[in-house]
RNA sequence: GUGGGCGUAGCUCAGUUGGUUAGAGCGCCAGGUUGUGGUCCUGGAGGCCGGGGGUUCGAGACCCCUCGUCCACCCCA
C-alpha cells in the first residue's frame, strides 16, 4: 500500500476516461454555446453566507458543508453547487440582462461516498439572470434535454412541477405539515424526523410504508396562484411546441429552498444504482435578492457528470473513442532524428510520439502498436547514414523508405492534410 | 451520521478444517540468431496478504480495534 492515497469520496479521473469527461464538457459547450450561453468560472470557495441561502432546513447547509476559517479570519466555504455563487457573481458586477452562463466544474459535499455520489463531483450546467418569461424555462429544460440526447441516451425521463411563488409555496408546505402530523403515526420514523426540518422532503421518501399516505397528500397545484399556474401552463405548452416529452410530478420538491414556480428533473431509467437523477433545476427568481443584489429573477439547471456517464455507460452510448496519434517514431541509432522528425512533424500538425531511452527496435515497435498510431516512422543505422526513413503503415503493414526531408508530405498522402500548429520557417 | 458486504502482485481473483520459501490469468520487462508491432513460446521483475493488537508451537485464514472501499438508508447531481 502506498503512503498516500485519494481522500475519501475523492478520486482521480484518469486517462482514458479523462479524455471522455473532456470530450462531455466540450459536447455541452458547443450545445448551449449555440443559444447564446457564455462560459463563466467563479471560485471554487466563497463566503461561508453565500451558501447559507441554499437553507437553513437543508441537508447541504446543515451537514454537507465544506467550512473552515482561513488564516484571515474569513468563514469560508467550498462550493456545494454552482447557482449561489453565480448569482453573487451577477450582484457583484451588475452585467447587462439576460445574462446566460454555462459552467463546468467541481462541487464539494461532506457526504459518505456511494455510487453516483461523491464528495468532490463535478456538474455541468446553465443559468440565466434576469427574465421570468417563462419561454426561458422551457429554453433552459430544452438544452438538457438536447443534451443528453446528443450523447445518445434514450432512456431519461423529463419531470417538472411547479413550486409556485414564494407565499403559495408556503400556504402550501403549511397545509402538507398539517395533514403529515395527523397522520404521523403512519409514517416511518425517518419520515417523522424529516417532517420536523422540512415537511416538503417528505414527499421524497422512498420507503413503501410512506407511500400510501403521501399518494394521498395534498398537492401544489391547489396552491398555485393565477400567475403561477399561467406561468406553469405557458411552460408546458413550450416544451409540448418543441416536441419535448415530460410528465408532470407533483412530488418533485427538489432539494434547496431558493426554487420557486418551475422546478425539474432529469431521471435516467436505466440506472439501477440508488441515485438516478442525472440533473435538475428549476427556477430561483428571490435568491440574487436575497444575496444583496437587485431583485432579479432566475433559472438555470446542473446536470452530474458522473452520473451522466454511468448513464451512458449502462445504455452503451458516448463511449471512449482510441486515442489517435498519427505517427509513432522508432529510433534505434542514437535518439536525435526523433528528436528533430517528431519536432518537426508536431509543427505540422500531425500527432506524433515516439519511444525512449534507446530500447530495441522490437521494444519499440511493440509500444508503437501500443500507441495506436496509424504509421510508425522507423530510422536504424541504414536509413541515418542515407538521410531516409522506413515509414510503415502499422494497419496494412506496407513501408517504404523516405527522405527525411519528405516525411512531412509522405505522411500527409497516409494519414490527410493537417493544419499547422507553428510556423517553422 | 446509521446499517451491511469486502480489503491477497499494477488489474481481476485463487488460497482446502489455521501448518514449510503466498499462487494464477491479464498487464509490464527481456529473450526466441543477423534491423520490424499485433499471434505464439520461454524467462524475469513485482506482495511486511490494508494497518495495529490478541489467541496459538504456528495466522493470509480465528477474535478485537482501526483505516479504506463498495452497497443501502439519509440526502442529492
Amino acid at each position: 500500500m502506498p503512503s498516500f492515497q485519494t481522500s475519501p469520496g475523492t478520486r482521480d479521473i484518469l486517462p482514458p476516461q479523462a479524455g471522455r469527461w473532456r470530450a462531455f464538457t466540450a459536447q455541452f459547450a458547443d450545445i448551449v454555446e449555440s443559444a447564446g450561453y457564455e462560459c463563466i468560472i467563479p471560485p471554487m470557495f466563497e463566503d461561508l453566507g453565500v451558501f447559507l441561502r441554499l437553507g437553513d432546513a437543508t441537508d447541504v447547509v446543515t451537514k454537507e458543508m465544506y467550512d473552515f476559517e482561513d488564516k484571515g479570519g474569513r468563514r469560508i466555504a467550498l462550493r456545494p453547487e454552482h447557482t449561489a455563487g453565480i448569482c453573487r457573481s451577477f450582484a457583484q458586477h451588475r452585467p447587462t440582462t439576460p445574462w446566460k452562463v454555462w459552467y463546468s466544474g467541481s462541487n464539494f459535499r461532506y457526504e459518505k461516498a456511494q455510487a453516483g455520489r461523491f464528495r468532490q463531483f463535478d456538474q455541468v450546467g446553465i443559468e440565466v439572470l434576469g427574465s421570468t418569461d417563462p419561454l426561458l424555462d422551457v429554453e433552459v429544460i430544452t438544452m438538457g434535454w438536447q443534451f443528453f440526447e446528443s450523447l445518445g441516451l434514450r432512456n431519461v425521463v423529463l419531470m417538472i412541477n411547479s413550486l409556485g411563488d414564494p407565499e403559495d409555496r408556503a400556504a402550501y408546505i403549511e397545509a402538507l405539515r398539517v395533514y403529515l402530523e395527523s397522520h404521523a403515526e403512519k409514517l416511518s420514523e425517518e419520515s417523522r424526523a424529516t417532517l420536523q426540518r422540512n415537511p416538503l422532503r417528505v414527499l421524497d421518501s422512498k420507503r413503501v410504508q410512506d407511500k400510501p399516505i403521501i399518494d394521498a397528500a395534498p398537492t401544489i397545484a391547489q396552491f398555485l396562484s393565477d400567475d403561477a399556474k399561467a406561468h406553469f401552463e405557458k411552460v408546458k405548452a413550450g416544451l409540448t411546441a418543441l416536441g419535448v416529452q415530460y410528465s408532470v410530478n407533483e412530488g418533485l420538491v427538489r432539494g434547496l429552498d431558493y426554487y420557486q414556480r418551475t422546478v425539474f428533473e432529469y431521471v435516467s431509467t436505466s440506472l439501477d444504482s440508488a441515485q438516478t437523477a442525472v440533473g435538475g433545476g428549476g427556477r430561483y427568481d428571490g435568491l440574487v435578492e436575497d444575496l444583496g443584489g437587485p431583485a432579479t429573477p432566475g433559472v438555470g439547471f446542473a446536470l452530474g457528470i458522473d452520473r451522466t456517464l454511468l448513464a451512458c455507460d449502462s445504455e452503451e452510448v458516448f463511449l471512449l473513442g482510441a486515442p489517435q496519434l498519427d505517427a509513432f517514431i522508432v529510433d534505434v541509432v542514437d535518439g536525435m532524428t526523433a528528436l528533430r522528425l517528431a519536432d518537426e512533424l508536431r509543427a505540422a500538425g500531425f500527432a506524433v510520439d515516439r519511444a525512449y531511452d534507446g530500447r530495441s527496435m522490437k521494444s519499440q515497435m511493440k509500444v508503437a502498436d501500443r500507441s495506436g498510431a496509424r504509421v510508425a516512422i522507423i530510422i536504424g543505422s541504414d536509413e541515418a547514414e542515407a538521410g531516409n526513413c522506413t515509414v510503415r503503415n502499422l494497419m496494412t503493414s506496407e513501408q517504404s523508405l523516405v527522405l527525411q526531408t519528405e516525411v512531412v508530405t509522405h505522411l500527409a498522402s497516409i494519414v490527410g492534410e493537417r493544419n499547422p500548429r507553428r510556423n517553422t520557417q
